[in-house]
DNA sequence: GACCTTGTCGCCCTCTGCTGGGAAGAG
DNA sequence: ACTCTTCCCAGCAGAGGGCGACAAGGTC
């Protein structure tokens, strides 16, 4: 490949769109090329907004060279470097490419119109070189290299324009210098990338060249090479701007990757690649059934040793792992780092973006995501019930079954959940533990505490001696233990304190005598709305409305077993208020039934209160 | 190949909170 | 006798913790 050139208008970057060429129609490895192309057609700046959650980058210009400058924090997915390549003899500077450190890289910014990472890192090189291209390194885990390799890199000349000494390269046809070199001040964009988190990752390399494009045409071509199959030597001879060269290029940067040589093996069934034969050889056979190793115990056959020992380990109950912090061990030490995780270190490298949320998995994430999605992808067959895992599931369908697997040891009670057992069972446990019986009193303490603590609060609030008097509430007494007190007041329950000052009555209760006060005064309280009839007791004036003024009102009738006539109420001395039939007297009629009759009670509804044959019966209230 | 790390799926558990029916007691 | 309120308790779902087992890739 020649040395690359570029021209065109105005300095350019790149923006990827989607691919238009299947991953399987990707060539594997080495040289060969995309080469696409973008119309001069101008693109506003507007349009450089990513889809998704986004942080603003702030275009600067420094020192000549126009950077955009992004949030300490922020990592980013694709970079895309200069790498300005030497001619043959001039010795290349150094490759941009392996710096792995975005902060110090001037960016361009590209956009994806179809989900795909919407930045690319671009290094500006001082103009070193008459041929010049771009290098792009793909971290690997997030955008596989098949999907990169054949994006479109269309330029986008609103965003930047070359310096006027570009212009002239450009317009001359001749090579350009400046492929990233930005005006100052001359559109100072808010670029906005798309803000998503990734650990870094190996990186993959291309080889992307700019050229002008047809002949009089607003036009560049980008022409995208992979460089990865090509060993990059820690001390390469000078460059030229075809890969080979390129790849033996001096890389003076002082960084992992630059200090060991890589190649790349890539799967032709999947997107695994690895810089290890090794690795390459045994994720092949990852794509075949072969399990050669079997366990002789229960015949499940395994891929690898590791794996067959590991579940051998299961049946024998062989845990190696084990625990520095407490009595548990594992089969594997990644059982144990992740019970360390839950049980000691608490380290939680799982976060949710929407809340404080954090987990040791990154499936329970998944699992805690959905309670902000709402997502419930385990669908029960035969309700509309539907769970967002699927234990749920499985538990819910103990509701159709009727299966319930926890029973109570002490009542054999069942249940469906343990933790409606456990309820059950503290309750049972209240009822049957063993019961303390004061010496002093009849006071029994019960319950799942029993100890000496409570028994001994019960005799230090009860019966130890009070060198102060306590006097009762209701009269003069004075008592020196709290337990003679109280067994004293509660003398007074049942007596009659409340004396009426008109008569002899007398109750318990204020309120009762409140109620009868007014059959002295005549005071009628409640009045019925519908009537005006007034009654002294609420509950008086609520029996009227309902018997006289709601229709739905239903009487009971009570028949008598012998003659059949219906009576309002049965007494359970034996007495039957009368209804209809007897003309709303009150009958006195003995256990065995109403005068004309003998036998006892029976009850039934009224189908209505306008059909009954019950008349109200107003003497007997 | 061995060892280690990372990731994934599945299972089971606990804790928690809401709900509805029924018993008991108060009014 | 009736109503209303309160309490109890079983049923059930939401959310999250923890582990077993296995697969696969990186590294030595
Ligand atoms: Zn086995
Ligand atoms: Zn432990
Ligand atoms: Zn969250
Ligand atoms: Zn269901």
């Amino acid at each position: 490949m020649a040395a690359t050139e570029v021209s065109g208008p105005s300095a350019q970057f790149t923006k990827i769109k989607k691919p238009d060429v299947p991953l399987a129609q990707v060539p594997e490895q080495g040289m060969q090329e995309e080469t696409v192309r973008r119309s001069g057609s101008p693109q506003g700046a507007s349009e450089l907004q990513a889809e998704g959650s986004c942080r603003p980058l702030q275009a600067k210009h420094l020192e000549g060279e126009l950077s955009l400058v992004p949030a300490p924090s922020e990592k980013h997915i694709l970079t895309l470097q200069t790498v300005h390549l030497a001619s043959e003899d001039v010795e290349m500077p150094e490759l941009g490419w392996l710096s792995a450190q975005p902060a110090e890289e001037v960016q361009v910014v590209v956009q994806a119109d179809s989900g795909l990472p919407s930045l690319l890192w671009l290094r500006e090189e001082p103009q070193q070189s008459a041929q010049q291209c771009l290098a792009i390194s793909v971290q690997e885990e997030l955008f596989p290299l098949q999907g990169v390799e054949v994006m479109q890199f269309h330029l986008l000349e609103e965003n930047v324009s070359a310096t006027g000494e570009e212009r002239q390269l450009a317009a001359s046809g001749a090579q350009s210098t400046g492929l990233t070199k930005l005006e100052k001040g001359e559109e100072e964009e808010q670029l906005v990338v798309e803000n998503r988190s990734t650990e870094s990752t190996e990186e993959q390399f291309f080889l992307v060249e700019a050229r002008p494009g047809d002949e009089g045409k607003d036009e560049i071509v980008l022409t995208i090479s992979n460089l990865n199959v090509e060993e990059q030597q820690d001390k390469p001879a000078s460059g030229q701007a075809d890969v080979e060269k390129a790849s033996s290029i001096k890389n003076q940067r002082k960084t992992k990757a630059a200090k060991r040589t890589f190649r790349t093996f890539r799967c032709s069934a999947c997107v695994f690649t690895s810089s290890r034969v090794s690795s390459f050889n045994r994720h092949m056979k990852t794509h075949t059934s072969e399990k050669p190793h079997m366990c002789h115990l229960c015949l499940k056959a395994f891929r690898t040793v590791t794996l067959l020992r590991n579940h051998v380990n299961t049946h024998t109950g062989t845990r190696p792992y084990k625990c520095g912090d407490c009595d548990m061990a594992f089969v594997t030490s990644g059982e144990l780092v992740r019970h360390r995780r839950y049980r000691h270190t608490h380290e939680k490298p799982f976060s949710c973006s929407l809340c404080k949320y954090a987990s040791v998995e990154a499936s329970k994430l998944k699992r805690h995501i959905r309670s902000h999605t709402g997502e419930r992808p385990f669908q029960c067959r035969l309700c509309s019930y539907a769970s967002k895992d699927s234990y749920k599931l499985k538990r819910h369908m103990r509701t159709h079954s009727g299966e319930k697997p926890y029973e109570c040891h002490v009542c054999h009670a069942r249940f469906t959940q343990s933790g409606t057992m456990k309820i059950h069972v503290l309750q049972k446990q209240r009822e049957n533990v063993p019961k303390y019986q004061c010496p002093h009193c009849a006071t029994i303490i019960s319950g799942v505490a029993v100890s000496a603590t409570l028994s001994g609060v019960h005799l230090r609030n009860l019966h130890t001696y009070k060198a102060t008097e306590m006097r009762c509430r209701y009269c003069s007494a004075g008592f020196h233990e709290r337990y003679a007190l109280i067994q004293h007041q509660k003398t007074h329950r049942n007596e009659k304190r409340f004396k009426c000052q008109h008569c002899s009555y007398a109750c318990k209760q204020e309120r009762h005598m409140t109620v009868h006060v007014r059959t002295h005064t005549g005071e009628k309280p409640f009045e019925c709305l519908s009537c005006d009839k007034r009654f002294r007791q609420k509950q008086l004036l609520n029996v009227h409305f309902r018997k006289y003024h709601d229709s739905d009102f239903i009487p009971t009738v009570h028949k008598c077993p012998k003659c059949g006539k219906g009576f309002s109420r049965w007494v359970s001395g034996g007495l039957l208020t009368a209804a209809s039939g007897h003309g709303g007297q009150v009958l006195l009629v003995t256990q065995g039934g109403c005068p004309g009759s003998a036998g006892g009670p029976d009850s039934t509804r009224a189908p209505t209160a306008a059909q009954s044959p019950l008349r109200p019966f107003q003497a007997c209230l």
